[in-house]
DNA sequence: AAAAATTATTTTGAGTTAGTAATTATCGAG
DNA sequence: CTCGATAATTACTAACTCAAAATAATTTTT
Protein backbone atom coordinates (compact mmCIF):
# COMPACT_ATOMS: atom_id res chain seq x y z
CA UNK A 1 0.00 0.00 0.00
CA UNK A 2 2.63 2.07 0.86
CA UNK A 3 3.99 4.72 -2.33
CA UNK A 4 7.73 4.11 -2.29
CA UNK A 5 8.38 4.10 -5.93
CA UNK A 6 7.49 7.48 -7.81
CA UNK A 7 5.34 7.22 -10.67
CA UNK A 8 4.49 10.95 -10.99
CA UNK A 9 3.66 13.57 -9.19
CA UNK A 10 -0.08 13.41 -9.91
CA UNK A 11 -0.26 9.99 -9.41
CA UNK A 12 1.91 10.30 -6.14
CA UNK A 13 -0.33 12.54 -4.81
CA UNK A 14 -3.58 10.21 -5.53
CA UNK A 15 -1.88 7.18 -4.16
CA UNK A 16 -1.42 8.80 -1.26
CA UNK A 17 -4.59 10.37 -0.55
CA UNK A 18 -6.06 6.80 -0.95
CA UNK A 19 -3.42 5.83 1.45
CA UNK A 20 -5.13 7.83 4.11
CA UNK A 21 -8.32 7.53 3.43
CA UNK A 22 -7.40 3.44 3.69
CA UNK A 23 -5.61 4.06 6.80
CA UNK A 24 -8.28 6.36 8.63
CA UNK A 25 -10.68 3.66 7.39
CA UNK A 26 -8.88 0.26 8.53
CA UNK A 27 -7.89 2.25 12.08
CA UNK A 28 -11.74 2.99 12.32
CA UNK A 29 -12.86 -0.50 10.99
CA UNK A 30 -10.47 -2.32 13.66
CA UNK A 31 -12.02 -0.68 16.45
CA UNK A 32 -15.58 -1.55 14.83
CA UNK A 33 -14.45 -5.19 14.70
CA UNK A 34 -13.34 -5.17 18.60
CA UNK A 35 -16.55 -4.03 19.69
CA UNK A 36 -18.34 -6.62 17.33
CA UNK A 37 -16.80 -9.36 18.57
CA UNK A 38 -17.19 -8.71 22.42
CA UNK A 39 -20.82 -9.14 21.04
CA UNK A 40 -20.22 -12.71 19.72
CA UNK A 41 -20.67 -11.75 16.12
CA UNK A 42 -18.99 -12.06 13.19
CA UNK A 43 -18.76 -8.68 10.56
CA UNK A 44 -21.36 -10.36 7.88
CA UNK A 45 -23.54 -11.33 10.91
CA UNK A 46 -23.11 -7.41 12.28
CA UNK A 47 -24.12 -5.99 9.05
CA UNK A 48 -27.67 -7.82 8.67
CA UNK A 49 -28.17 -6.86 12.08
CA UNK A 50 -26.85 -3.44 11.07
CA UNK A 51 -29.02 -3.25 8.12
CA UNK A 52 -32.47 -4.86 9.57
CA UNK A 53 -32.05 -2.58 12.45
CA UNK A 54 -31.99 1.28 9.92
CA UNK A 55 -34.17 -0.26 7.23
CA UNK A 56 -36.65 -2.74 9.45
CA UNK A 57 -38.32 -5.44 7.40
CA UNK A 58 -36.27 -6.34 3.97
CA UNK A 59 -36.47 -9.32 1.55
CA UNK A 60 -33.79 -11.87 1.38
CA UNK A 61 -32.69 -10.49 -2.15
CA UNK A 62 -32.68 -7.20 -1.08
CA UNK A 63 -30.28 -7.84 1.93
CA UNK A 64 -27.77 -9.36 -0.52
CA UNK A 65 -28.17 -6.26 -2.89
CA UNK A 66 -27.25 -4.19 0.26
CA UNK A 67 -24.68 -5.69 1.44
CA UNK A 68 -23.29 -7.28 -1.63
CA UNK A 69 -23.22 -11.21 -1.43
CA UNK A 70 -24.85 -14.02 -3.59
CA UNK A 71 -27.89 -15.67 -2.52
CA UNK A 72 -26.07 -18.68 -1.20
CA UNK A 73 -23.69 -16.72 1.27
CA UNK A 74 -26.93 -15.22 2.82
CA UNK A 75 -28.85 -17.83 3.04
CA UNK A 76 -26.15 -19.00 5.39
CA UNK A 77 -25.85 -16.20 7.06
CA UNK A 78 -29.36 -15.65 7.95
CA UNK A 79 -29.57 -19.30 9.06
CA UNK A 80 -26.22 -18.23 11.92
CA UNK A 81 -28.05 -15.12 13.22
CA UNK A 82 -31.70 -17.23 13.33
CA UNK A 83 -29.84 -19.83 15.29
CA UNK A 84 -28.75 -16.96 17.55
CA UNK A 85 -31.93 -16.10 18.13
CA UNK A 86 -31.41 -12.26 16.82
CA UNK A 87 -33.49 -12.57 13.26
CA UNK A 88 -36.63 -14.44 11.93
CA UNK A 89 -37.67 -14.91 8.77
CA UNK A 90 -41.31 -14.07 7.64
CA UNK A 91 -43.23 -15.33 4.53
CA UNK A 92 -45.36 -12.88 2.05
CA UNK A 93 -48.52 -13.63 1.31
CA UNK A 94 -48.33 -11.46 -1.29
CA UNK A 95 -45.51 -13.29 -3.01
CA UNK A 96 -45.35 -16.54 -1.37
CA UNK A 97 -42.07 -16.90 -3.04
CA UNK A 98 -40.71 -13.94 -1.18
CA UNK A 99 -39.26 -14.27 2.24
CA UNK A 100 -39.38 -11.09 4.47
CA UNK A 101 -36.35 -10.93 7.69
CA UNK A 102 -36.67 -8.47 10.52
CA UNK A 103 -35.10 -8.38 14.09
CA UNK A 104 -36.65 -10.29 16.77
CA UNK A 105 -36.84 -8.39 19.99
CA UNK A 106 -33.61 -10.34 21.26
CA UNK A 107 -32.27 -8.83 18.10
CA UNK A 108 -33.72 -5.86 18.64
CA UNK A 109 -32.14 -4.93 21.86
CA UNK A 110 -28.98 -6.19 20.54
CA UNK A 111 -29.04 -3.74 17.90
CA UNK A 112 -29.85 -0.49 20.33
CA UNK A 113 -26.70 -1.60 22.39
CA UNK A 114 -24.38 -2.39 19.66
CA UNK A 115 -25.33 0.56 17.49
CA UNK A 116 -25.43 3.32 20.64
CA UNK A 117 -21.98 1.72 21.38
CA UNK A 118 -21.04 2.14 17.60
CA UNK A 119 -22.50 5.77 17.74
CA UNK A 120 -20.70 6.86 21.23
CA UNK A 121 -17.20 5.50 19.84
CA UNK A 122 -17.61 7.25 16.00
CA UNK A 123 -18.56 10.71 18.14
CA UNK A 124 -15.67 9.87 20.14
CA UNK A 125 -13.12 9.41 17.29
CA UNK A 126 -14.54 11.70 15.11
CA UNK A 127 -14.60 14.93 17.68
CA UNK A 128 -10.65 15.85 16.80
CA UNK A 129 -12.44 17.58 13.88
CA UNK A 130 -14.27 20.07 15.02
CA UNK A 131 -17.30 20.67 13.01
CA UNK A 132 -16.32 22.46 10.12
CA UNK A 133 -13.95 20.08 9.31
CA UNK A 134 -16.32 17.23 9.59
CA UNK A 135 -18.43 18.94 6.74
CA UNK A 136 -15.67 19.58 5.17
CA UNK A 137 -14.57 16.05 4.90
CA UNK A 138 -17.97 14.97 4.31
CA UNK A 139 -18.35 17.10 1.30
CA UNK A 140 -14.73 15.86 0.14
CA UNK A 141 -15.56 12.46 0.85
CA UNK A 142 -19.36 12.68 -1.13
CA UNK A 143 -18.24 14.21 -4.16
CA UNK A 144 -15.11 11.41 -4.28
CA UNK A 145 -17.71 8.25 -3.26
CA UNK A 146 -20.12 9.41 -6.56
CA UNK A 147 -17.75 9.62 -8.63
CA UNK A 148 -16.44 6.07 -8.54
CA UNK A 149 -19.94 4.83 -8.43
CA UNK A 150 -20.52 6.40 -11.94
CA UNK A 151 -17.05 4.84 -13.41
CA UNK B 1 -25.08 2.68 8.48
CA UNK B 2 -27.40 4.58 7.71
CA UNK B 3 -28.53 6.80 10.61
CA UNK B 4 -31.97 7.49 10.37
CA UNK B 5 -32.80 8.03 14.55
CA UNK B 6 -31.45 11.02 15.61
CA UNK B 7 -29.44 10.57 18.46
CA UNK B 8 -28.47 14.48 18.43
CA UNK B 9 -26.68 16.68 16.68
CA UNK B 10 -23.20 16.29 17.37
CA UNK B 11 -23.65 12.50 17.15
CA UNK B 12 -25.93 12.75 13.66
CA UNK B 13 -22.54 14.78 12.11
CA UNK B 14 -20.31 12.24 13.23
CA UNK B 15 -22.40 9.36 11.89
CA UNK B 16 -22.74 11.11 8.77
CA UNK B 17 -19.79 11.84 8.58
CA UNK B 18 -18.44 8.29 8.86
CA UNK B 19 -21.26 7.02 6.58
CA UNK B 20 -19.61 9.14 3.91
CA UNK B 21 -15.73 7.79 4.63
CA UNK B 22 -17.46 3.95 5.00
CA UNK B 23 -18.84 4.35 1.61
CA UNK B 24 -16.56 6.27 -0.04
CA UNK B 25 -13.85 3.31 0.85
CA UNK B 26 -16.12 0.76 0.05
CA UNK B 27 -16.91 2.14 -3.58
CA UNK B 28 -13.31 1.94 -3.92
CA UNK B 29 -12.68 -1.18 -2.52
CA UNK B 30 -15.07 -2.87 -4.72
CA UNK B 31 -13.63 -1.21 -7.45
CA UNK B 32 -10.05 -2.69 -6.57
CA UNK B 33 -11.65 -6.47 -5.58
CA UNK B 34 -12.90 -6.27 -9.42
CA UNK B 35 -9.18 -6.20 -11.03
CA UNK B 36 -7.76 -8.75 -7.98
CA UNK B 37 -10.00 -10.82 -8.89
CA UNK B 38 -8.98 -10.73 -12.81
CA UNK B 39 -5.91 -11.87 -11.59
CA UNK B 40 -7.20 -14.65 -10.11
CA UNK B 41 -6.09 -13.30 -6.51
CA UNK B 42 -8.02 -13.22 -3.10
CA UNK B 43 -8.20 -10.38 -0.88
CA UNK B 44 -5.39 -11.50 1.21
CA UNK B 45 -2.90 -13.20 -1.71
CA UNK B 46 -2.96 -9.85 -2.77
CA UNK B 47 -2.04 -8.45 0.42
CA UNK B 48 0.55 -10.46 0.33
CA UNK B 49 1.75 -9.81 -2.84
CA UNK B 50 1.48 -5.98 -2.40
CA UNK B 51 3.64 -5.93 1.18
CA UNK B 52 6.04 -7.73 -0.49
CA UNK B 53 6.45 -5.74 -3.69
CA UNK B 54 6.28 -2.98 -2.04
CA UNK B 55 8.76 -3.71 1.50
CA UNK B 56 10.95 -6.50 -0.21
CA UNK B 57 11.92 -9.85 1.51
CA UNK B 58 10.01 -10.13 4.98
CA UNK B 59 9.60 -12.64 7.57
CA UNK B 60 6.48 -14.70 8.19
CA UNK B 61 5.95 -12.82 11.40
CA UNK B 62 6.30 -9.44 10.30
CA UNK B 63 4.10 -10.08 7.55
CA UNK B 64 1.39 -11.36 10.27
CA UNK B 65 1.93 -7.59 11.88
CA UNK B 66 1.64 -6.14 8.65
CA UNK B 67 -1.49 -7.35 7.56
CA UNK B 68 -2.89 -8.67 11.36
CA UNK B 69 -3.72 -11.92 10.72
CA UNK B 70 -2.70 -14.87 13.18
CA UNK B 71 0.49 -17.23 11.95
CA UNK B 72 -1.88 -20.15 11.14
CA UNK B 73 -4.05 -18.17 8.51
CA UNK B 74 -0.92 -16.58 6.92
CA UNK B 75 1.13 -19.90 7.03
CA UNK B 76 -2.08 -20.91 4.90
CA UNK B 77 -2.27 -17.86 2.30
CA UNK B 78 1.55 -17.81 1.52
CA UNK B 79 1.21 -22.02 1.00
CA UNK B 80 -1.57 -20.70 -1.64
CA UNK B 81 0.56 -17.91 -3.48
CA UNK B 82 3.75 -20.16 -3.01
CA UNK B 83 1.54 -23.13 -5.17
CA UNK B 84 0.60 -20.08 -7.67
CA UNK B 85 4.35 -19.02 -8.22
CA UNK B 86 4.57 -15.83 -6.78
CA UNK B 87 5.97 -15.94 -3.95
CA UNK B 88 9.06 -18.25 -2.16
CA UNK B 89 10.14 -19.15 0.98
CA UNK B 90 14.23 -18.67 1.84
CA UNK B 91 15.68 -19.68 5.00
CA UNK B 92 18.01 -17.43 7.02
CA UNK B 93 21.26 -18.86 8.08
CA UNK B 94 21.50 -16.14 11.19
CA UNK B 95 18.12 -17.40 12.71
CA UNK B 96 17.20 -20.65 11.25
CA UNK B 97 13.94 -20.52 13.08
CA UNK B 98 13.03 -17.55 11.41
CA UNK B 99 11.50 -17.82 7.32
CA UNK B 100 11.86 -14.96 5.10
CA UNK B 101 9.49 -14.76 2.40
CA UNK B 102 9.83 -12.71 -1.46
CA UNK B 103 8.41 -12.29 -4.43
CA UNK B 104 10.11 -14.84 -7.45
CA UNK B 105 10.43 -13.15 -10.74
CA UNK B 106 7.08 -14.42 -12.03
CA UNK B 107 5.55 -12.78 -8.28
CA UNK B 108 7.24 -9.58 -9.51
CA UNK B 109 5.98 -8.88 -12.99
CA UNK B 110 2.41 -9.56 -11.30
CA UNK B 111 3.26 -6.84 -8.97
CA UNK B 112 4.45 -4.54 -11.33
CA UNK B 113 1.41 -5.14 -13.52
CA UNK B 114 -1.27 -4.84 -10.69
CA UNK B 115 -0.19 -1.88 -9.16
CA UNK B 116 0.32 -0.12 -12.45
CA UNK B 117 -3.15 -0.71 -12.70
CA UNK B 118 -3.95 -0.20 -9.36
CA UNK B 119 -2.44 3.89 -9.49
CA UNK B 120 -4.02 4.27 -12.67
CA UNK B 121 -7.06 3.63 -11.41
CA UNK B 122 -6.92 5.40 -7.89
CA UNK B 123 -5.67 8.41 -9.93
CA UNK B 124 -8.91 8.03 -12.17
CA UNK B 125 -11.00 8.04 -9.38
CA UNK B 126 -9.57 10.74 -7.64
CA UNK B 127 -9.78 13.06 -10.13
CA UNK B 128 -12.37 14.41 -9.63
CA UNK B 129 -10.81 16.38 -6.73
CA UNK B 130 -8.59 18.88 -8.04
CA UNK B 131 -5.28 19.08 -6.49
CA UNK B 132 -5.62 21.51 -3.53
CA UNK B 133 -8.76 19.31 -2.75
CA UNK B 134 -6.86 16.13 -2.58
CA UNK B 135 -4.33 18.19 -0.05
CA UNK B 136 -6.99 19.56 1.98
CA UNK B 137 -8.54 15.66 2.51
CA UNK B 138 -5.31 14.16 2.83
CA UNK B 139 -5.15 16.50 5.86
CA UNK B 140 -8.04 15.25 7.81
CA UNK B 141 -7.82 11.86 6.79
CA UNK B 142 -4.36 11.74 8.72
CA UNK B 143 -5.94 13.68 11.27
CA UNK B 144 -8.13 11.58 12.08
CA UNK B 145 -6.94 8.54 11.41
CA UNK B 146 -3.80 9.56 14.04
CA UNK B 147 -6.21 10.18 16.71
CA UNK B 148 -7.73 7.14 16.36
CA UNK B 149 -5.10 4.83 16.84
CA UNK B 150 -4.40 6.68 19.88
CA UNK B 151 -7.44 5.61 21.98
C1' DA C 1 26.85 -27.21 30.29
C1' DA C 2 22.11 -28.49 31.26
C1' DA C 3 17.50 -26.90 32.02
C1' DA C 4 13.96 -23.55 31.34
C1' DA C 5 11.82 -19.97 28.88
C1' DT C 6 11.08 -17.61 24.67
C1' DT C 7 10.57 -17.06 19.73
C1' DA C 8 9.21 -18.42 14.89
C1' DT C 9 6.58 -21.07 12.22
C1' DT C 10 3.70 -24.97 11.05
C1' DT C 11 0.06 -28.24 11.92
C1' DT C 12 -4.47 -29.41 13.24
C1' DG C 13 -9.27 -28.77 14.06
C1' DA C 14 -13.55 -26.31 14.04
C1' DG C 15 -16.28 -22.76 12.17
C1' DT C 16 -17.70 -18.99 8.87
C1' DT C 17 -17.99 -17.14 4.57
C1' DA C 18 -17.82 -16.86 -0.45
C1' DG C 19 -19.16 -18.27 -5.06
C1' DT C 20 -21.51 -21.35 -8.58
C1' DA C 21 -24.86 -24.49 -10.21
C1' DA C 22 -28.88 -27.17 -9.63
C1' DT C 23 -33.48 -27.39 -7.47
C1' DT C 24 -38.04 -26.14 -5.69
C1' DA C 25 -41.83 -23.20 -5.59
C1' DT C 26 -44.34 -19.31 -7.17
C1' DC C 27 -45.70 -15.66 -10.19
C1' DG C 28 -47.21 -13.42 -14.39
C1' DA C 29 -47.90 -12.88 -19.32
C1' DG C 30 -49.77 -14.59 -23.37
C1' DC D 1 -52.78 -23.38 -18.66
C1' DT D 2 -48.17 -23.44 -19.89
C1' DC D 3 -43.70 -21.20 -20.32
C1' DG D 4 -40.20 -18.15 -18.81
C1' DA D 5 -38.74 -15.33 -15.10
C1' DT D 6 -38.09 -14.66 -10.21
C1' DA D 7 -37.05 -15.83 -5.06
C1' DA D 8 -34.84 -18.42 -2.11
C1' DT D 9 -32.72 -22.76 -0.72
C1' DT D 10 -29.66 -26.69 -1.15
C1' DA D 11 -25.43 -28.88 -2.31
C1' DC D 12 -20.71 -28.47 -3.36
C1' DT D 13 -16.03 -26.59 -3.47
C1' DA D 14 -12.60 -23.55 -1.88
C1' DA D 15 -10.52 -20.06 1.02
C1' DC D 16 -9.93 -17.77 5.13
C1' DT D 17 -10.17 -17.15 10.21
C1' DC D 18 -8.63 -18.15 14.93
C1' DA D 19 -7.01 -20.96 18.73
C1' DA D 20 -4.33 -24.40 20.57
C1' DA D 21 -0.84 -27.85 20.18
C1' DA D 22 3.43 -29.32 18.08
C1' DT D 23 8.12 -28.69 16.34
C1' DA D 24 12.42 -26.57 16.13
C1' DA D 25 15.88 -23.22 17.21
C1' DT D 26 17.65 -19.64 20.14
C1' DT D 27 18.43 -17.22 24.44
C1' DT D 28 18.48 -16.91 29.35
C1' DT D 29 19.06 -18.80 33.76
C1' DT D 30 21.09 -21.52 37.11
Amino acid sequence: MKPTKKYGKKIDLALSTWLKLYRAFNSFNKKSNESIKTFGLTQPQFAVIEALGHLGKLKVGELCDKLMVTGGSMTLVLDNVTKLGYVERIFDNQDRRAIYVQLTPKGKILFDKIFKNHAENILKYMSVLNQEEQILLGELLKKLGKSINKI
